[in-house]
DNA sequence: TCCTTTTTGTACATATCAGTACATAAACAT
DNA sequence: ATGTTTATGTACTGATATGTACAAAAAGGA
């Protein structure tokens, strides 16, 4: 929004906005929107608190736009995770693994899911909150029911299959593990859980049992 | 722990701890823990300020005793919920049932689950609060997969299936209607979904189809 | 009646909260 | 050099937070 090819007039900024939104996204992460107070988010934004008014507004604003943020890059980690080309499982897979990683920072406590850490408490006493929140999560049940007709259309999916409804339980299944990294499980043990979740969406309809080696096994069953 | 039958001897309470407890529950479980304030519990039990701490202590006592309530009770519910006597499907359908029952209170705004909406947040800074939610989501797990082998012993399950890993979906299931129903998502989409969860865990597996009406069909699939 | 026990209600102490006024600093423009 | 523009840093305001001191009230006991 802002013409950055022309120099700008007065005294530069000591911050760079893109990297004060991640930190102060951070912040909201680890505290909760409530919780985290301004003198916490100028100490992560390394900005005092005009500075912070001045480029993102109050608090809320600057909690709308690291929500927004997170969303829209959650949607396009998972548009490139559920790759056509890739074998139903390891699209699958791909998300959960990405969101795992996300869940878990290197070496660090674990964190979990922003969403669930943040949006879905405002999300009683804030309308607009909750509005954002039911957008993007809806948005990941789309992104997983495309894939899902994909698979079903190349075969790997019984005719019979319901993509919407396994979509649905594909997000279920991140919704959960977005819950339980925050309640102490280890990700070894949230992996465990996400591949018996791929398991049973892809296993569920008479798809072959191993379309990753693509072999052609379509009358035997295990 | 108190004895209750001797007759106390100083200035009556004016106020009933369950119930003070109850709607104590109902403010945290609306605003969340950090965003309500003593002002905002005082009100909700109708006790002042001095009467809440002889009672409860400070506020992440109140907390605290407000959190093991409701995971004692969710359990007590689910336990009753997933009767042994009842077609597996009907029996985990009854866990969901209850659930989005009080995630959508009648005539009021949903306002999902209490531990979605106040311990996931607090357990990033409590690890108190962290550990009492592992506890209590590893318990709900537990009733599931003992459902899920009873099930299995009684061939409405594969002896393939494997009940931990169904009943981790199963819980998912119930996480992601604790979370949806805090994004807006109405109590018919939350239903729909929860019936498709408990098709794909009942039917993954060669089970028969309509356990509920127990007609013998145990050579022939849909 | 007077004492003891327990709860209540007011009023307070101290800390922190979100948000802003204002003077200073650092850049470009002329 | 001087002025304009934008950002910074300090210091403040009023509101609200949690927790508590203390006196009055309401019961039983002697």
């Amino acid at each position: 929004m802002n013409d950055n090819h022309h120099i700008r007039r007065g005294r530069p900024r000591t911050y760079d906005p893109g990297e004060a939104l991640e930190r102060a996204t951070e912040a909201f992460w680890r505290q909760g929107y409530s919780a985290t107070s301004l003198d916490a988010l100028s100490e992560a934004t390394r900005m005092n608190r005009p500075s912070l008014y001045g480029a993102f507004g109050d608090k809320h604003a600057l909690y709308t736009t690291a929500l927004e943020r997170y969303i829209a890059e959650g949607r396009s980690q998972m548009e490139a995770a559920l790759d056509d080309e890739l074998p139903l499982r390891d699209a699958l897979m791909r998300v959960y693994d990405g969101a795992l990683a996300m869940y878990f920072p290197n070496k660090s406590a674990a964190r979990g899911c922003f969403l669930i850490g943040t949006a879905v408490t405002e999300s009683m006493t804030d309308a607009d909150v909750r509005e954002r929140l039911g957008r993007g999560l809806r948005e990941f049940d789309r992104l997983f029911e495309r894939r899902l007709r994909v698979a079903q259309a190349q075969g790997e999916l019984a005719t019979s299959a319901d993509p919407a409804a396994l979509a649905g339980i594909a997000s279920a299944i991140l919704h959960s593990l977005a819950m339980r990294s925050r309640a102490g499980d280890s990700r070894a043990v949230l992996r465990a859980l996400a591949e018996s979740g791929v398991a049973l969406i892809c296993g569920a309809s008479g798809a072959p049992p191993k379309p990753t080696q693509r072999r052609a096994r379509r009358t035997a069953r295990s």
